[in-house]
DNA sequence: GCCAACGTTGGC
DNA sequence: GCCAACGTTGGC
């Protein structure tokens, strides 16, 4: 059974890793790993190829969505979790029934201008985005259809 | 570097 | 099941 397009929101440090890499990459593409967070990881299972990613940079001046990517495959186990000297190895992770997903992303564009938390904050259409809510921390958030169509309106203003 | 908010762990 | 302690996130 398809479905329509879904739509989320990723967060990751420019330090680690920008959408700049991401457009370097081979295949301008990676694999998200890293998530340890149970939310985030059911968020990532959810995903379809095809569906499309709003990237945040974090930890960044100013934090902002700074272009689009693509969900390039279905989730599946991320190996890092079973590397004993990764960071982020998980040792009560069961390799049988793996703990830890993720999925691969694919670079789609980098906007003209980065739409900052900020600007975002301004936006009375974005006041319930998962994003904008106090003390969230998320780093895989879904993101509605009206919220996507309002953002990439911004990003093209 | 600070710290508020949140998630996870583990003792009880 | 409660909750204190701890670790992490991420804006500022």
């Amino acid at each position: 059974m398809s479905r329509s397009r879904q739509y989320w929101l990723m967060k990751s440090e420019p330090l680690v890793f920008s959408i700049e890499d991401l457009a370097r990459a081979p295949k301008r593409t990676t694999c998200w790993d890293g998530v340890r967070n149970y939310q985030a990881r059911n968020f990532m299972r959810a995903m379809k190829p095809g569906d499309q990613v709003l990237f945040y940079h974090s930890n960044a001046n100013p934090p902002a969505i700074v272009g689009i990517a693509e969900v390039a495959g279905a989730a599946y186990p991320d190996p890092t979790q079973f590397e004993r000297s990764h960071k982020h190895f998980d040792p009560a992770s069961d390799p049988a029934a793996p703990r830890w997903d993720m999925v691969d992303i694919r670079y789609v564009r980098t906007f003209a201008t980065p739409i900052s938390l900020d600007s975002l904050r301004t936006e009375k259409a974005l006041v319930g985005m998962a994003l904008l809510q106090k003390g969230s921390r998320l780093s895989v958030q879904p993101v509605t259809n009206g919220e996507w169509e309002y953002i990439l309106k911004l990003a093209t203003v």
